[in-house]
DNA sequence: AGCTCATGGCGAG
DNA sequence: TCGCCCTGAGCTG
């Protein structure tokens, strides 16, 4: 259940634990088998991520990972081999053993496959090569709401439902307010945001988005995290006072996603 | 044991 | 807009 962050931190240390090294690549499930069999003792030579697209080089070509909804990638030291049942994907060299699960892609491409995947990407927060303006021009000249621009990987590239909402929120603008009201001095704001708080979680391997000054200690209340381990202002809160104005955290469902927000906060003016 | 839901995205209608 | 794909955690019985 993965945002850009999860992708861009699970890159660095897919490289760290592997790059440069020849590695066991097997497919336990057998949903990967023959492309890991070509694979097998050759050598990884690093993970890059454009928003939540991992690819894993091994040498011109490339193992592309998505995660989708509910897939994940566990990279540790001593993992033993459990449920082959579902594993798609397993790496290992020496103690470090990295195990996919439920992937929504896990398919081995070309170079050209790979730059063809990253063309569809919009400005990823999370890369010093994204293009903020990019992403500007088209949410400046659409009609969409704000919500929906941000979470599609076209215009902003590893965004998720949390860092939506919750830059949102932090920057009190409506979520269903077109992306051609939005002013260009809101945008700059909340693209220097999302470049800040996505680069903290990659660090920190959590989201967090509360100002120090709204944290539930500061107001006195006893801490609260998400189940995701972060501490977020509306974010799965629906009902609960929001941290800033105490009121309470509204819902909808909108395009197939939960959208939280806070009424007050983010009135339209 | 079964049900629902999840930080996503695709294709059919 | 909906159904569907993939898996597992967190509920409810």
């Amino acid at each position: 259940m993965p945002e850009g962050h999860v992708i861009h931190r699970l890159a660095r240390d897919l490289t760290g634990a592997f790059g440069g090294r020849a590695v066991r690549v097997s497919s336990p499930q057998g949903r990967f088998a023959e492309a890991a069999g070509l694979l097998d003792g050759t050598v990884l030579l690093g993970a890059e991520a454009w928003g939540k697209h991992l690819f894993v080089d091994f040498g011109g070509r490339f193992v592309h990972i998505h995660l989708g909804l509910i897939g994940k990638l566990r990279l540790a030291e001593g993992l033993e081999l459990a449920a082959p049942d579902t594993l798609r994907l397993r790496i290992s060299e020496g103690a470090w053993v990295a195990e996919l699960r439920g992937p929504q892609t896990c398919a081995l491409i070309t170079d050209a496959e790979r730059a063809a995947v990253v063309a569809t990407l919009g400005a990823d927060p999370l890369r010093a090569d994204a293009l903020p303006e990019r992403a500007w021009q088209r949410i400046s000249r659409s009609s969409r709401a704000v919500a929906s621009l941000l979470m599609d990987q076209r215009v902003t590239a590893g965004v998720g439902n949390i860092f939506r909402c919750e830059v949102l929120l932090r920057h009190n603008i409506p979520p269903m307010l077109p992306g051609n009201e939005l002013s260009r001095v809101k945008w700059n704001r909340v693209w220097a945001d999302l470049v800040e708080l996505m680069g903290e979680a990659v660090v920190k391997g959590r989201i967090d988005t509360v100002w120090p000054q709204h944290l539930p200690e500061a107001m006195g209340r006893p801490p609260r995290v998400d189940r995701h381990g972060g501490e977020v202002y509306v974010y799965r809160r629906t009902g609960q006072p929001c941290l800033r104005c105490s009121r309470a955290v509204s819902e909808v469902h909108f395009e197939g996603r939960r959208l939280y927000w806070c009424g007050t906060c983010q009135r339209r003016r």
